[in-house]
DNA sequence: GTCTATAACAAGATAGAC
DNA sequence: GTCTATCTTGTTATAGAC
């Protein structure tokens, strides 16, 4: 019933969360929704941080599942996987958009993020490089339309090489970053506004633009 | 003089925003920076939020002008002028990262951007679709590595093709789309963290993935 | 007219005594 | 856990200096 406890903890910091934004998350003001007395918090979270970090990592966590469950839900295909990830990310942004904002918007200024967080961040990456890994084998020819990689490149990428892709040249590393960044850089202009009148209907363009980069990066 | 003491404010106010975040930006602490008095602070902002809409129309400004810049300054070919825009672009958020998260990060909690925030985000917009537009004039065939699109996609795109890109196929228009998009995510994505670990040095990962997406959206 | 300073208000946060 | 005294916040009304 601990669990149970910190689960609620959780659920109204997400509230005050949407309320205040990261930086005005007050434990006090999450011990008032509760009906708790601020110091009853300190035996669930260490401190204001501590809170965030949970906060951080459920986040990071869901957001992962969330891709998983589509990645596994579709057929063998890469692309219609990617397609199907990306999508799921989107909606999973669309209905947690503060939650979305704390991991991939602006730094909590006085937060230092402990290394469970970035842990936590690895989730996604890896469903995301696995498909991508899968649709371009060791050892298969180069997409078309990615440029050659100038030589030092395949050193600077190696650690994520390493991890994620291994064997494969520098060039379809770095389009798996281009990949990752485009998901992730879409979804967050599109909620932080940026492109309002752009388009009537915002879907349509991601999709493509979604199925454009995973072509780009070896897809199909 | 007037104009001289408007630019003191602003000045002391980016200083606040590095110490405190958007969120945390305080008039009082504005004044107290400037030996002045909370009050006196009206005569020159409507408010806090005006203040704040000041500081994003400046950062707006103030990368428009450094993008437009690099771009002029460098010759005609368009491959070497989209890298230039998106070197400086670079360079700008890397001096000014808390401005560049004011307005590429995070929304302000409570904060209705003006219509004028709107219009000073275009400058950039501006910059980098001529270039595209440039390279890609009315009636070249389709740059090869873009994927056909559905044919509703050219009517959701109209109102950016209408301003800044008339007469192109809805492919380019999404892939100018496509561009900008992973300018600004990956900088704000290095910015904030999110690559750590990931490259030994992510310089030539930026030079390389600026030179693809632009290679896909038709320069070169 | 133009500007700055004083003082005050209602919120809310914080610190510490109990 | 509770209560209170103190502090900071945005904002305004008012008064005085140039």
């Amino acid at each position: 019933m601990r669990a149970e406890l910190t689960r609620e903890i959780i659920a109204a910091a997400q509230e005050e969360l949407a309320r205040e934004g990261p930086a005005g998350l007050s434990l006090r003001a999450v011990a008032r929704r509760l009906g708790m007395v601020p110091s009853a918090l300190y035996r669930y979270f260490p401190n204001r941080d501590g809170l965030l970090t949970a906060l951080i990592i459920d986040a990071y966590r869901a957001v992962g599942v969330a891709a998983a469950e589509a990645d596994s839900a579709s057929d063998r295909d890469p692309g219609r996987r990617w397609r199907a990830v990306t999508g799921a990310v989107r909606d999973w942004a669309g209905e947690h958009p503060h939650e979305w904002a704390l991991v991939y918007g602006s730094p909590v200024p006085g937060y230092q993020a402990p290394r469970e967080t970035v842990e936590a961040a690895t989730v996604i990456t890896g469903v995301i490089a696995r498909i991508f890994a899968d649709a371009v084998p060791v050892g298969s020819p180069l997409p078309a339309g990615l440029p050659p990689a100038p030589g030092g490149l395949s050193g600077v990428v190696a650690p994520i090489e390493a991890e994620l892709l291994p064997g494969r040249p520098a060039e379809v590393v770095a389009a798996v970053f281009m990949a990752w960044t485009q998901l992730i850089g879409m979804v967050s202009l599109e909620l932080f506004g940026h492109y309002e009148g752009a388009t009537t209907d915002f879907g349509p363009v991601f999709e493509y633009c979604m199925a454009a980069i995973g072509h780009h990066a070896g897809l199909d």
